[in-house]
RNA sequence: GGGCCGAUGGUCUAGCCUGGUAGGAUACCGCCCUUACACGGCGGGGGUCGCCGGUUCAAGUCCGGCUCGGCCCA
């Protein structure tokens, strides 16, 4: 064996076999009758670069499936990607200069940007070790079947009377010429002015009114206060005048007001935020709509045809000459801007549009229930759920004003507004070249038939990922035997979308939950501490230290994060994991001198007391790390192990055998110590091979396959108690400790090591000196001790030169 | 404004559920190239466990309040 261990070559090669046609088997999903293990993955937005987050849960599910395979569960490990959104329209209108006019040729240049995509993070995700079953199991939101797939859900929802269409306010981006998703807009801090703006009450009374938004003056549908402020209780009920456009409207009170922004009172325009939104509903107003798809105001008299900027220079001018302006004031506010996976940062418009709707509020009971009888890891994040839920405010808007997208596959009349489904067959649709059924309207006989451009938000395309794993839609034997899937693991972050979302479709459409355990990881932060950003400049991408430190001490590193809880990535503890995976090759190397041919079992009778403390400490770590695993405490494994290992084993424990093996009491003693050492390593590679796959499969393939036999360390069995003799280490412990303080006493006394002691006097329990009588031979080869004297007492240890 | 998480030696963190002398990692310092490994070994210094109060014989741990930081949502 090379001196020095070099993840990188060891690393590339084993990536490479795992995905061969021969080491297949190994990581199939075999449907072969033994217990299933299905995980659930994310499938990552197709952005080409795989961020650190995405490493963490590649690790964490490929983690979790090499260990359950060892368990002996045929293990389903999908991988799919989320590949249609506004991100890859915004590259191909942009970068590659496509006009959106032609769809089918735009669509399709989305398509092949897309699959350059996928092949660059592939690349990164096989580079981390991971293994899914690429074969079988992986899915693209964009394909034909897939979009199949999502239109026959929305079929049958349809058909449980939860679609529906109707006029709703969208996130509206005027640059970009697109609705957007909350997931897509974010608030930034701005300077903004807060103008003071009198309205007539009567003749000679007047109220004041503080807005940041002026120029949608014209859209003011009411007026609202705060009930608990006694300063307008008088007013409530009453009508006040619109100053410019002069129409009439009502005096509300509403909780939501602030009392001590601004003057207190508040007018609800349709729509200038999302409690407008909120308002505009509760109160049943009207909607005035006053800005159009390109950012220009309409409907508002001479002002009509202006920017948004423009009107407001324009209307804040024209109340100063009517004296109804009293007071401007400088503030920092938070405004909605387009931010999300693109630099736009143009200010949000909500615009009126026709949507379609997924009756979602009637399902939070259901919902609820389903939430309980997860298994949540780590249990506090279900609160996260329980509280988007019971504050859900209105119906899920599944269209988008697109093109890369899911078409929505459904007509409607024009005249009656009756929605027209597809039959099944016909799947998939695209309703804005594809004939609907039937030529006329069922409820009002109409011929005036529309399809939609519109196409589904990208959440309506990944909230089935558990029924696309599991065939519910080709195979029924199959999809009952893997549904619900045992395991969902994802971010918080997304808990109140991915999640929630997906509970919601597959119980709809299956009556049953999708999963059984869900396993929520933390993000991973920059060096500083905050969210990793490229206009931060503190973010890290795998693959630099990959190529430095191994994908295997990058796992560690990564599996050593509490579940859950956000971490700031530094490469400090890559780096440690490098030095245990020298620390293993070492080891290893050495170990391998003797125990090539050496005998493979245990004599348990002639054990001495430092076998038997390894021994049982080995069976102790087994314990633990198999029950860490099991309950995803990745962290507690990984420290196990290395404590074991580096500490126990490797510092102690081979450092004791040492002189058995240069210099050998007898053939027997030998024997049993290579047949200790080969047991050790055995079991542990195979309780590091889901941590550190790589190393883990080399020095299987180097040192026991041709007597274990398996073709992968991966279908090897993970260890179990059965395999190590139970014996009692404590008097092991004690002579350890023994050995221990013998040399520090050395360093204490500035000796090497290896320099020959002349006599030590060791004072001690007459219990622990038996003890080392017993082992007097060991304490002075590993020490280099000529002669050994004793005295009974507190311990204390003096060297003589 | 709301929810959740965190605050422990220079830095990162375990311990908190189930109160009883605060453990590890990293950095630093010192000694040592011991017939696997200097990508190593041994040792050392360094903490009033964010602040205030309560319960208790005893609080990093339980309870209440506050401050600061992070993430998510509004």
């Amino acid at each position: 064996m090379e001196k020095i261990y070099s993840p990188k070559d060891i690393e590339e090669k084993w990536q490479k076999i795992w995905l061969s046609e021969e080491y297949y088997p190994v990581f199939k999903f075999k449907n072969d009758g033994r217990p299933v293990f299905v995980i659930d993955t994310p499938p990552p937005f197709t952005s080409g670069e795989l961020h650190m987050g995405h490493a963490y849960w590649c690790i964490l599910n490929d983690t979790i499936a090499r260990y359950k395979r060892m368990k002996g569960f045929d293990v389903l490990l999908p991988q799919g990607w989320d590949s249609q959104g506004l991100p890859t329209e915004l590259k191909v209108q942009y970068k590659l200069g496509i006009p959106k006019e032609n769809r089918e040729l735009f669509r399709s240049k989305c398509i092949e940007w897309t699959n350059n995509m996928i092949k660059s993070m592939k690349r990164a995700m096989i580079r981390i070790g991971y293994r899914p079953d690429w074969e079988q199991f992986e899915y693209r939101t964009m394909d034909k079947n897939y979009w199949k797939a999502v239109q026959y859900t929305l079929l049958i929802m349809y058909e449980k009377g939860l679609i529906y269409r109707k006029k709703f306010p969208v996130h509206w981006c005027s640059k970009c010429g697109t609705a957007l998703s909350q997931a897509e807009v974010g608030h930034i801090q701005k300077r903004g002015k807060l103008y003071y703006i009198k309205f007539r009450i009567t003749d000679n009374e007047f109220i004041e009114i503080a807005t940041t938004r002026p120029e949608l003056l014209s859209a003011c549908v009411a007026i609202a206060i705060n009930p608990n402020d006694e300063r307008y209780k008088n007013l409530v009920g009453k009508e006040v005048e619109v100053p410019i456009f002069g129409n009439k409207v009502r005096v509300l009170e509403d909780n939501a007001v602030d009392p001590n922004f601004g003057t207190g009172i508040v007018m609800i325009c349709t729509y200038g935020d999302e409690q407008d939104i909120r308002w505009q509903q509760r109160y049943n107003l009207p909607i005035i709509s006053v800005i159009d798809e390109e950012g220009k105001i309409i409907n508002s008299g001479k002002y009509s045809g202006m920017s948004v900027i423009e009107a407001r220079k324009e209307i804040v001018e024209d109340l100063r000459k009517l004296g109804l302006i009293t007071r401007e004031e400088e503030i920092l506010h938070n405004i909605l801007v387009h931010i999300e996976r693109s630099d736009c940062m143009t200010p949000i418009e909500f615009i009126v549009k026709d949507q379609w709707f997924i009756k979602s509020k009637d399902f939070k009971e259901e919902i609820i229930e389903e939430e309980e009888k997860m298994n949540w890891i780590p249990k506090y994040m279900k609160q996260r759920l329980l509280e988007w839920i019971n504050n859900i405010e209105w119906d899920w808007v599944i269209s988008r004003q697109r093109i890369f997208g899911t078409p929505i596959p459904f007509w409607y009349c024009e005249d009656c507004g009756f929605i027209i489904p597809p039959k099944k067959e016909q799947l998939p649709v695209d309703t804005i070249k594809d004939k609907p059924p039937i030529n006329s309207c069922p409820k009002c006989g109409s011929n005036k038939i529309s399809g939609t451009s519109d196409v589904c938000d990208c959440w309506v395309d990944s909230s089935i990922t558990p029924l696309i794993i599991t065939r519910f839609f080709e195979d029924k034997t199959f999809f009952n035997r893997t549904y619900p899937v045992d395991l969902r693991q994802q971010g918080h972050d997304i808990i109140r979308t991915w999640l929630y979302y997906t509970i919601l479709r597959c119980k709809i459409i299956t009556e049953v939950g999708p999963f059984k355990s869900v396993v929520i990881n933390g993000h991973i932060l920059g060096p500083d501490g905050t969210r990793m950003s490229k206009s931060k400049g503190n973010v890290i991408m795998p693959e630099e230290g990959i190529e430095k430190y191994g994908a295997d001490a990058l796992r560690q590193a990564l599996l050593s994060l509490t579940l859950g809880s956000d971490f700031p990535f530094k490469w400090e503890p890559v780096r440690h994991g490098k030095s245990f995976l020298q620390k293993i090759w070492s080891s290893v190397r050495f170990a391998s001198q003797f125990m090539i041919n050496g005998e493979k079992k245990i004599n348990i009778t002639q054990l001495n007391d430092i076998d038997k403390w390894i021994l049982a400490k080995l069976r102790n770590t087994i314990a633990i790390v198999d029950d860490a695993m099991e309950k995803y405490q990745f962290h507690i494994a990984v420290e196990m192990l290395k404590q074991f290992y580096w500490h126990d084993f490797c510092d102690q424990y081979i450092e004791a055998i040492k002189p058995r093996l240069y210099s050998p009491i007898s053939q027997d003693d030998k024997d049993n110590v290579e047949a200790i050492l080969y047991k050790i390593i055995w079991i542990f590679i195979r309780l590091l091979n889901p941590i550190c796959p790589h190393i883990a499969e080399e020095i299987y393939h180097r040192l026991f396959k041709e007597r274990e036999g398996y073709i992968s360390i991966n279908i090897a069995p993970y260890p179990s108690l059965d395999e190590v003799p139970e014996v009692d280490g404590s008097n092991g412990e004690k002579l350890v400790d023994i050995i221990a303080s013998l040399r520090s006493k050395k360093v204490e006394n500035r000796m090497a090591l290896s320099a020959l002691v002349k006599k030590a006097i060791i004072q001690e329990s007459k219990e622990v000196i038996e003890l080392c009588k017993r082992n007097e031979w060991l304490l002075k080869e590993v020490l280099h001790i000529n002669e050994i004297e004793y005295k009974e007492g507190r311990r204390e240890i003096t060297l003589i030169n």
